[in-house]
RNA sequence: GGGCCUGUAGCUCAGCUGGUCAGAGCGCCGCGCUUACACCGCGGAGGUCGCCGGUUCGAAACCGGCCGGGCCCACCA
């Protein structure tokens, strides 16, 4: 099972040295303590000569740099290192690695204001370049072109700082990270990677590029993936507007008047008895004149507008289909920036049509629209008013207008989107992930299911990874798509628009026989979807990516599942014909306490590193190992109070159980010395503990383990304690050596249960009476703490100890208060428990004289005539 | 339109495959400075488990419907 680790300290079960408790305990500056400490050693560095059975790896998310990491990072953090700390603690290797995603339009937009450029590929790397400025966030003008390669290094640059305030609040937070093993998604070695992954994808013919009309923002003027798309609520209007049929005017209903010039047909269902007649005629457009056929297709909706659609191209996705399926022509009339074209197409034949378009040309979508509903009206083929409608449009994740559709040649990745067998197979994928929860495992399938196209990973930014392909120029200067130059993969990384293809010279560079570079970048996830190959040196690093691939465990949020997580899968399925990881841990979302998503001005408000500080890192660990994964959680700030007093409380618990007997008197952690009925039951009870928060963990239910931990801890410091101390502190006998002897071995053993997530305090506490870091201490196992005894025995003198509280309490008395009589009603069940313990639960609650037991028939224990004698006031 | 999650004390949540399951913590009320802890301890009050049906000897739990909350997908005429 657990292999044993080279660096584990002593067995748990042995005899301690000479204990060093501090007279006042606290929780003040342990993080930064630690943190030293734990650096110092090495503590968390991954040991490379582990073989892969014995190794654990995670594929942890790179946080976005340029962005600030709020409280939802803290807590889906803290999950994944509560599973590398207990998984280190079982014995395996972990490799947990830190990365930063600095691949993207967050930083690309941050760098542009920060130094005032702009990236612009055509240029050549100036290497004595020096921004115009810096840290002029804010400031607005002219910004200064410059290469890809100087971009890309004023972006390394700016990041490192975010960096450094990253890796401090992870620090902070006691991530059990090895930063040597640290990436950044803009590296050279990532860029490498992901132009290596994409030649083999070509090679193969996974990868390809072709002209099609897709998806397209007109602000960034980018296309844009199936997977960046999000639907919104966008207000518009029905027009009922008059083709001109042979027997008089056929109505149809848009929301898109101004796409009329680009009209190809009229389309309605097949079995629809209102337009039997027109199939296979044409009519002619309003205003523009154009001679369109009137087709069936099975796609057309007959209770959807006037039952009869006009198909452009494009106005939407079904349009595309149409305009493949029955073969349309193409006529598109938006261009690139989202305005009507500017040359009058050549199928405007008529001259009042083509002084309609002039009218257009140039116009935004919007006011296109306005003017062809004028000439509409003009002409009388607008059929009433239009009828104001929301409806919901395409916008790209992080733009703010309708996306347009618009044909360009794109570079695709083979997803299953159109191709049966590379679906089925990658559903198989997903069915062999381990979700965690397992009902996530339902979106991954939803979205692989839904998928309508491959996955087109070509962007027309300017930042990012570019594609490693030139072409060679015919005669006329065009580039020849069909014949890409590609380098070799030891060439890589690449910048096709600085370096030069093999058998060219730099001067060819865009002359006719020459060669030009691929324009585009790849889209940010097929970087991203490349890290456990970027992190596990595929490319350069043979042996290691032998050892830690594929990988165990991918933790990240249920928003990314069908980007991150599945083009992850993708990629690796195609590449390597494996899963990337055999689990994923899915966290949920914090709400705020009006039950919304918390945002981020409001997580701002609140910063990771402040909630730290105030509350310490153990107490904010706390709250985020007490939510289940993949459940949304409330940000709680008494979730928070109650973790810090779990820490406060394992640290005066620890003192006190550490205090019994002289300091330099070993403290023997052996079983064999507990032979108290109640210390026995005490430690079975523990026992079962061990054994379900262990089975937890593994199921990947923290919250489960914590709880069975922490309740049996509380107990154990409420009742437990309470009842033994009178025996521990007592002169050498057997029964004060099973007291102390049972107190010891318990707080070993739960120091170690409690050590994922209250890493600090468990720390501190070991370090006073352990060689080693709990942290590299093995996980506790069951066997050694199982005795025959019941653990009935402690609830049961829990019972009996509450009731005779509970008669002080109701006479308003100190617990102090002696008692000198009295009578223990108690339920039959509870008896054997009671009177094994009755000496010590005579101790603990101070009954010096009779104590007489009757039966009851409760459930719980309770006291009755009994005589108190308040201690007497001291002054 | 389809799918997933969710609705248990004032609050945050446990209640796993139906029978000590009506719970915990916080908050609240009362008491107590007890040689680990006042960043504490002890005791107490609080809920017809969203609603309506059904299955069953028995349902918070299983099934159906409805209502509320969250998220995702869907061909935007």
């Amino acid at each position: 099972m657990s292999s044993e680790s080279p660096n584990t300290p002593a067995a748990p079960l042995s005899t301690t040295g000479t204990r060093q408790v501090p007279d006042r305990v606290s929780l003040d500056g342990v993080e930064t303590r630690w943190d030293e400490a734990w650096t110092a050693q090495d503590l968390y560095a991954f040991d490379r000569t582990a073989t892969r059975e014995q190794v654990y790896s995670i594929d942890t998310p790179p946080p976005t740099v340029s962005g600030s990491l709020h409280v939802g990072h803290v807590f889906s953090y803290t999950h994944t290192d509560v599973v590398a700390r207990f998984q280190r603690m079982r014995g395996r290797e972990v490799f947990y690695p830190m990365g930063w995603d600095d691949n993207g339009l967050p930083t690309e937009r941050r760098v542009q204001n920060y130094y005032g450029v702009r990236c612009d590929p055509s240029l050549p790397y100036d290497e004595d370049f020096a921004p115009p400025f810096e840290g002029g966030e804010g400031k607005s003008g002219p910004q200064v072109p410059v290469s890809r390669k100087n971009f890309v290094e004023l972006c390394e640059r700016l990041t490192v700082e975010d960096e450094r305030l990253f890796e401090a609040l992870w620090r902070r937070l006691g991530l059990s990270v090895d930063w040597s093993r640290t990436y950044q998604t803009v590296s050279a070695e990532s860029r490498a990677v992901a132009q290596q992954a994409f030649l083999r994808n070509l090679a193969r013919g996974e990868a390809y590029q072709a002209e099609a009309p897709g998806l397209w923002d007109v602000t960034f003027q980018t296309a844009v993936a199936q997977a960046e798309l999000e639907a919104r609520d966008y207000p518009g209007a029905f027009h009922r507007v008059a083709f001109h049929g042979a027997d008089g005017p056929v109505h149809i209903e848009t929301t898109r008047p101004e796409l009329l010039p680009a009209c190809v047909a009229l389309i309605a269902h097949p079995d629809d008895e209102r337009y039997q007649h027109l199939f296979g005629t044409t009519v002619r457009s309003p205003l523009f004149d154009v001679e369109i056929p009137v087709l069936a297709h099975a796609l057309a909706e007959p209770d959807k507008g006037a039952g009869i659609a006009m198909c452009c191209t494009f106005g939407d996705l079904t349009d595309v289909q149409w305009w493949r399926e029955l073969q349309l022509p193409t006529r598109s009339v938006v261009g690139r920036d989202g305005r009507i074209l500017r040359d009058t197409p050549e199928w405007l034949s008529t001259e009042s049509a083509r002084t309609r378009y002039e009218e257009l040309a140039g116009k935004t979508t919007f006011s296109a629209r306005e003017a062809v509903v004028a000439g509409l009206r003009e002409t009388g083929d607008l059929d009433g008013e239009p009828v104001k409608t929301e409806r919901k449009a395409n916008f790209y994740e992080k733009g703010d207008k309708p996306l347009e559709i618009v044909t360009s040649r794109q570079w695709y990745i083979r997803n299953g989107g159109r191709d049966e067998s590379l679906r089925e197979a990658l559903l198989a994928r997903g069915a062999e992930l381990g979700f965690n929860p397992d009902f996530m495992k339902v979106r991954y399938e939803n979205w692989v299911s839904g998928l309508n196209g491959d996955w087109l990973v070509s962007r027309q930014r300017f930042f990012g990874v570019p594609f490693p392909v030139w072409y060679p120029l015919d005669e006329h200067g065009e580039p020849q798509h069909d014949k890409p130059l590609l380098p070799t993969e030891d060439q890589l990384p690449i910048d096709p628009s600085s370096d030069v293809p093999a058998g060219y010279t730099a001067d060819q560079r865009g002359v006719p026989g020459g060669f030009a570079a691929d324009p585009d970048i790849m889209d940010t996830w097929a970087t991203s979807s490349l890290t456990p190959q970027i992190v596990g040196g595929w490319r350069t690093d043979p042996d290691l990516f032998s050892r830690v691939f594929p990988m165990d465990l991918r933790p990240q949020g249920q928003d990314i599942i069908r980007t991150w997580l599945f083009s992850t899968v993708v990629r690796s399925h195609l590449e390597h014909g494996s899963l990337p990881w055999s689990s994923a841990a899915i966290s949920g979302w914090i709400l705020d306490p009006d039950r919304k998503k918390m945002s981020k001005s409001k997580g701002n408000v609140v910063t990771p590193m402040g909630l730290l500080e105030e509350h310490g890192s153990d107490a904010v660990r706390y709250w985020a190992a007490s939510a289940r994964l993949g459940t949304d959680a409330a940000f709680e700030i008494g979730q928070m109070k109650i973790g810090r007093r779990l820490a406060i409380k394992v640290l005066n618990a620890s003192k006190f159980a550490l205090s019994f007997g002289a300091a330099d008197e070993p403290l023997a952690l052996d079983p064999a010395l507990v032979t108290s009925e109640i210390d026995r039951a005490m430690l079975a009870g523990l026992a079962d503990v061990v054994d379900k928060a262990t089975a937890a963990l593994d199921a990947y239910d923290h919250t489960r383990a914590l709880e069975l931990s922490e309740t049996f801890f509380w107990t154990f410091c409420d009742d437990y304690l309470e009842l033994v101390k009178d025996r521990a502190y007592g002169d050498p006998s057997p029964e004060t050596t099973s007291a102390r002897a049972a107190l010891a071995i318990a707080l070993d053993v739960l120091l170690r249960l409690f050590a994922p997530v209250l890493p600090f305090a468990t720390e501190e506490v070991w370090s006073w009476w352990r060689e080693g870091s709990v942290h590299r201490a093995p996980w506790p196992t069951a066997e050694p703490l199982r005795t025959s005894a019941d653990p009935g025995v402690v609830s049961a003198a829990g019972s009996a100890l509450a009731a005779l509280r509970k008669v002080k309490s109701e006479a308003k008395l100190s617990m102090r208060t002696e008692i000198t009589a009295v009578e223990l009603v108690v339920p039959a069940a509870l008896r054997p428990g009671v009177e094994s313990a009755l000496g010590d639960i005579r101790a603990a609650g101070r009954v010096t004289g009779t104590l007489t037991l009757v039966d009851g028939e409760a459930e719980t224990c309770v006291a009755r005539d009994a005589v108190l004698v308040p201690p007497a006031p001291k002054d």
